[in-house]
DNA sequence: AAGAGGTGTCGAATCGTTTCGAGTCCAGTG
DNA sequence: CACTGGACTCGAAACGATTCGACACCTCTT
């Protein structure tokens, strides 16, 4: 913020050179009011000789009383969370859905180790709404600012606030269809693959308790709804990524033997990748030794395998709250929303081995 | 762009109330002038009563003449740009970069079947620069629109235009080296995946001409570098993902025996992994019957060897963007330049297999 | 021929800050 | 006592647009 650009044309120049007034050079530009071909077309020829590119939008957002930005928080550093395919696709969604009104979208990338600190950035910029895309903690310092600044915040599920509007998802139950299904094809040791529970997460078997204390309302409601239904262990992994997928699922494929879960659930694609690749590289097969159940349902070219996922339409949910920005915008007070997902089978779950010999050798 | 939002509390109605003239309420929340501890404090008091929170970013743009907003523009839906990590890494860096100016990041995905469309959208919005950090068309109309309202522009080897300063690799040079490296092991018959050459592209083998006429600069240039140094097929992927990739080596592999490449140079890690895939699949061994090099440097956990590739630091590169638009802003003359990559190598290149046989049987 | 109704144009107020130059007050100096 | 120089405060002028209400002027009606 140091020396100022050196000044634009301005429309008061423009409408002097067309020997015409400010108010009427404006509506030349903003095409409202009733003018005269002649005069528009004078007005136009100044506005070319002289460089004039249209209005400044900093003055007009000033007049208009808002800024057309609606702002992205991101809660992780952007390679952590873009990683993840599903999260570009709501990303994509969004901005897909903020462009028909020709909002810009800005991407404010929060840093996990020091949440504070975009806050006394933020407040500085210009912005009609927030949204929090993003699994993110259920906490932000940062929804304090916004809120106190009268702009509308929009999540999906976190930070839980009241003034913050949610598109929901029944994340627990969501993740019950696919503990279900693997209950109906017969599985009793079944292991879970977590979110990061916690900012500093690392890659660890959980208990119950810290999954209740989880500052990451999404993993924790999925964690809920796999312990609601079995009991076994829980693992979280330290980053959404397929590195820790699998180092996760070494943790739980390295019990003993009859311990050994027959089943995995993980609370995304590339946690259940990682969990395959554990699998295929300590020589068990996928589906017969080991069921591998994801959530998302994002595109996985590199896996040989369909994965059986909790599908989950990114581009939609990120649609979805695009639109409830714009109805925040247009001045509606936007009304939270839910959506179900569905299961999708793919070719990693399977019965357990041990029940395949139905006829025991009597 | 309806119902204008309800007025803020404005620093007139704090200086009102703290029975203090205007200019002096906003020298306590700029802390340029000097005022005396009780004012301010009265000031400050006033400010919580009324819940103000500072001065409204829009007007504070107005005055200032800037608006603390850098467009970064992806020419190409957001799904099928941030599919590929490098590009992540990149917006990582610039994030970064931009961030400790205060700087926000405006994200514009362009259309690419449309890309007028957004210029007229861009015009509206408020930004102090403009990068196009990723691999785009060598022409961009939204180039004509942003300098002419005298935004400094940054690119990386496109658009290419004089009104946009660069941050450019000779990337006909780099991917040079990779080839340079096949044919130090022995290679004669080396094919080449390039990234879409054009908006629409197919997975196809192209022709030389066709590779002088491409409308995307990076994916030219590497081409350029590889047909520099050698004649060898040359196939087009339709988008930077594993599974073109794999298609397009298909497309190679499937050559008679004896043409068949026993060496793929590949634009992108991604295509790169691809090519393997494709290798596996027909039953080749990487590197014994077929080596393959990515170009990036992009961590690819899911593969199990480490891939041979041109090492281009994504995170750097975003920051040296960062770091021109920042300069830029301060008023400096951005000024073009260039860095150099490097040959990583790892386990999927490896000298041809009918060279094995050293000492042939007499 | 007077009033009604439409066009086209304009002046002035407004959006919410920042900043420049000037003014007040008071303590310290010669 | 007059004078200099800080420390503090303030009024007014930008920044660049939009918009409301008023005003001319013209064309139809009745």
């Amino acid at each position: 913020m140091t020396a100022p650009r050196p000044r634009r044309t301005t429309l008061k120049r423009v409408a002097e050179r067309a020997g015409v007034s400010l108010s009427t050079a404006s509506l030349v530009f903003s095409g409202k009011g009733p003018v005269s071909e002649e005069t528009a077309a004078r007005v136009r020829t100044a506005a070319t000789a002289l460089g004039y590119r249209g209005p400044d939008p900093v003055a007009s957002s000033l007049r208009a009383g808002r800024s057309g930005v609606v702002a992205v928080v991101v809660e992780s550093p952007l390679t952590l969370a873009l990683r993840d395919p599903y999260a570009v696709q709501v990303l994509d969604g969004l901005a897909d859905e903020l462009g028909r009104d020709g909002l810009g979208l800005l991407l404010l990338a929060q840093d996990p180790h020091d949440l504070d600190e975009l806050g006394a950035r933020t407040a500085t910029m210009a912005m009609d709404a927030a949204i929090f895309p993003f699994c993110g903690p259920s906490t932000n310092p940062l929804v304090e600012t916004l809120a106190g600044r009268g702009i509308p915040i929009i999540g999906s599920g976190a930070p839980e606030d009241t003034r913050v509007t949610h598109v929901r998802v029944d994340e627990a139950a969501a993740q019950g269809l696919a503990v279900r299904h693997l209950l109906e094809l017969g599985h009793e040791r079944i292991g879970h693959i977590t979110l990061p529970l916690r900012p500093h997460a690392t890659t660890t078997g959980v208990a119950a308790m810290e999954v209740e204390h989880a500052a990451y309302p999404d993993a924790r409601e999925r964690a809920r709804g796999f312990l609601a239904l079995v009991t076994g262990p829980v693992v979280q992994a330290a980053a959404a990524d397929v590195t820790e997928g699998e180092a996760a699922a070494r943790l739980l494929l390295g019990l003993p033997e009859d311990e050994r879960p027959t089943a995995i659930v993980a609370q995304s694609d590339l946690l259940a990748a990682g969990a395959i690749r554990a699998a295929t590289s300590l020589g068990l097969r996928v589906p017969e030794d080991l069921s591998v159940t994801g959530f998302d349902g994002i595109d996985v070219p590199w896996l040989d395998q369909t994965l059986t996922t909790v599908d989950q339409p990114g581009a939609e949910k990120g649609r979805r709250m695009g639109a409830m920005a714009r109805a925040a915008i247009g001045g509606d007070a936007p009304i939270a929303t839910g959506y179900d997902v569905m299961l999708r089978r793919g070719t990693t779950s399977g019965p357990p081995k041990r029940l395949r010999p139905r006829f025991p050798s009597l």
